[in-house]
DNA sequence: CTTGACCCTGGAGTGAGGTCCAGACTCCAT
DNA sequence: ATGGAGTCTGGACCTCACTCCAGGGTCAAG
């Protein structure tokens, strides 16, 4: 499989997929005698994954290490169990966000008394609450304050 | 209350708070006579909101949708009511690819047989359904194809 | 009445995540 | 055997979301 179809199966440009290939997101792939990439069937998946993986919040570096859990034999486990576990407590955390913020959506929807002269919105309340482990996008700011 | 304080309450930069403004993410706040900006206390809590978003994979744009449904009062409801609607699927998908996700890891981190010579991972079968309703990040890329 | 912390504006700079392009090579259908 | 689509590398360029800076004004404490 060469990179443009491995491109247009995941739905992207085929420079993200050498961009991809440089940020050690996906493997290296063979190479045919012209030089060419020789891509396995697995490569669109991958790259599906890192997208959808963006769209919920995940830094291409993030996912690179969700990557890793895969590809890892028993031997190494205990030492990336860690990595996992870490990785569960972020998306529990944004489940928990992004249920309020449906909920919040919801009851909008369901015609509320919010901006007639409420004294607070659901909205805002969605996402008030601070056990926030790790949804503030990965310090992106205040990198030396 | 002055920008400094907002924007140690809600731990961003000064910087941050002025560009939201310029962005319309945040109303302009009045002014005191100096020329500096005063706001009220529900500040901190918009741009709390807007950094939670972020980590959910919300661009600032997106965002700024979301929170114009707040500030909208009875008479204009039916017209955005579509808009919350649509929120409100793009929230469920990505609750869908979280949990999936979460599945997955937890699958995973009971030392599943992933990577022992498994046929397929776990990892990237989590946000293999294509139902992803707005998940992929924002037709970032492919802008003229 | 100065000094230091804070604020103002406008504009330049930064890092992540791509996207585009030039110039050259390869593949394959006609 | 040729032309058009696809691929290669390396580097320039782009958007988003900040972040910093210069040059200046404000304000409260001492």
């Amino acid at each position: 499989m060469r990179i443009g179809r491995v491109a247009a199966d995941a739905g992207v440009n085929v420079d993200t997929v050498r961009y991809y290939e440089r940020q050690g997101l996906i493997d290296d792939p063979r190479r045919v005698a012209s030089g060419y990439r020789d891509y396995g069937p697995e490569a669109p998946r991958v790259i599906r994954f890192v997208k959808r993986a963006q769209g919920l919040g995940f830094t291409l570096t993030e996912i690179k290490e969700l990557l890793r859990l895969r590809r890892t034999r028993a031997a190494d486990r205990t030492r990336v169990l860690a990595v996992a576990q870490a990785k569960i407590e972020t998306i529990r955390a944004k489940l928990r966000a992004l249920r309020s913020m449906h909920d919040a959506l919801e009851a909008l929807a369901r015609s509320c008394a919010c901006g007639d002269g409420a004294p607070s919105c659901p909205i805002l309340e969605a996402l008030e609450s601070d056990d926030g482990a790790g949804i503030a996008p990965r310090e992106e700011g205040r990198r030396h304050a």
